[in-house]
DNA sequence: TCCAGGTATTTGTTATCATTTATACGGCAT
DNA sequence: ATGCCGTATAAATGATAACAAATACCTGGA
């Protein structure tokens, strides 16, 4: 984050007229990777000293999150990221899979060397990460870069928003039953689908996907607990 | 809307705390019925000038509205209407068939004779406005209402935002196609709805509103055309 | 007549300030 | 000691101004 120059003041950045766009994604990777917890509520102002500008891109950035369900407003205006429940994750659940195999299968249709390429190197890394042990968030981030590098060749301009928007909801939640470390995720299911992938088998692919979704839900469900904290406040 | 006052100056209007939220509805309002054309840019000051307020509040709306697919931005950071093509028309079609069969089925399950009543009384003034003739704006109005009445009652956070999601998408374009009059649109589709709806069985009340969007859906694909004028300023 | 370059206008973006509203804290009465 | 009321603090919200970039327009030359 580099800005919060006075109106007046030049500002030394480059690319400009995007700021809102960087506070997104800081904030959304924030989501992602535990920063936040379920229940838990942010102040505009907290964020904004947070990420180092002024209120109105993390505004920006807010109320797009708002529409796209990672935040929830209260009555009283105030924000939070909202809680999980076992029937909210269940349904979040559901249409991933009905989404999602959809996705791959036309990923599938229009499947192209390249593709192939960028989903092994990401699972190469993924199967490292897992072998050598801990750093759970670059977990989560290769994962999420894994099916979406997938998704996004479905060339949906429909599926793709509605596909974040559901991981975005169950971000904070993911990551914090996967704190819990009984077992260890793995990431078994990814070889099938990048096989499925490669033979342009489509019913394999959405099979494959689907397992895969099942199986890390299944996950979550078994260490993760949907009491939510409430408690810690996001700075100083 | 009501604003526009200067910072100092206290401001005469109730509900304060809100305007962003009259500007979303104002211009989701004016999306549904035609003020806007598919392809056609829009500017933040011509809107803030149109709905009376500062741009604060309109970027607010604007955000929000880019974030659910109602507008689009473009490269140059320009945001217009979505143009509408025929692959993408299908796409949202078939999802919102997916979606909205499955939330119809949730409100059966736990119907109310208030739920009935008050569909029974948007469907009897849709039956009135289509025999007295004109007046599509009410039109897409109730029957907007009749559909999200139940929507509501399948008492889902995750389903609702999609639905409307899709609904917002296609609105300036079943507005567009409506405009042909070739045919007269009738909701015939409707007491099939109500009709499941009070017997309580949500096999029939699915199938009901599967047809009611396949009726419509090939309505709008007979009357409209996905050419998109791309002219008209929104105000002066 | 058509094209190029420069200026003016439009538009988005951000920062700041004023206002309002809701929560939190502290004092008073019971 | 506990509950209620008034003040203080913190929060979101809206309006405005300054800036940057892109577009539109206008002028001059070929």
């Amino acid at each position: 984050m580099v800005p919060n120059t006075k109106p007046g003041t030049g500002g030394e950045n480059e690319n400009r007229g995007a700021v809102h766009d960087l506070v997104y994604q800081e904030i959304r990777q924030s989501l992602m990777v535990g920063t936040f917890t379920p229940g838990e509520k942010v102040s505009l102002r907290s964020l904004a000293q947070q990420v180092g500008t002024s209120l109105t891109p993390v505004r920006g950035a807010v109320n797009r999150l708002i529409a796209e369900g990672a935040f929830q407003v209260l009555p009283n205006r105030w924000v939070m990221i909202p809680a999980m429940t076992e029937e909210k994750f269940d349904e979040i659940i559901h249409w991933r899979i009905q989404l999602e195999t959809e996705a791959t299968r036309r990923a599938c249709r229009n499947v192209t060397k390249g593709l192939i390429n960028k989903v092994e190197s990401i699972n190469r890394k993924i199967h490292k990460v897992v072998e050598q042990g801990r750093d759970r968030k670059d977990l989560l981030n290769e994962n999420y870069r894994f099916h979406f590098t997938i998704y996004r060749d479905a060339k949906s301009t429909i599926l793709l928003p509605m596909i974040e928007s559901l991981w975005l909801q169950c971000g904070p939640f993911t990551y914090y039953s996967l704190l819990s470390p009984k077992d260890l995720w793995d990431a078994k299911h990814h070889d099938a689908i990048i096989d499925a992938l490669k033979s342009g088998d489509e019913d394999m692919a959405a099979k494959a996907v689907k397992s895969d979704i099942i199986s890390t839900a299944k996950f979550l469900k078994d260490s993760g607990q949907y009491t939510q904290p409430k408690l810690r406040r996001v700075v100083g």
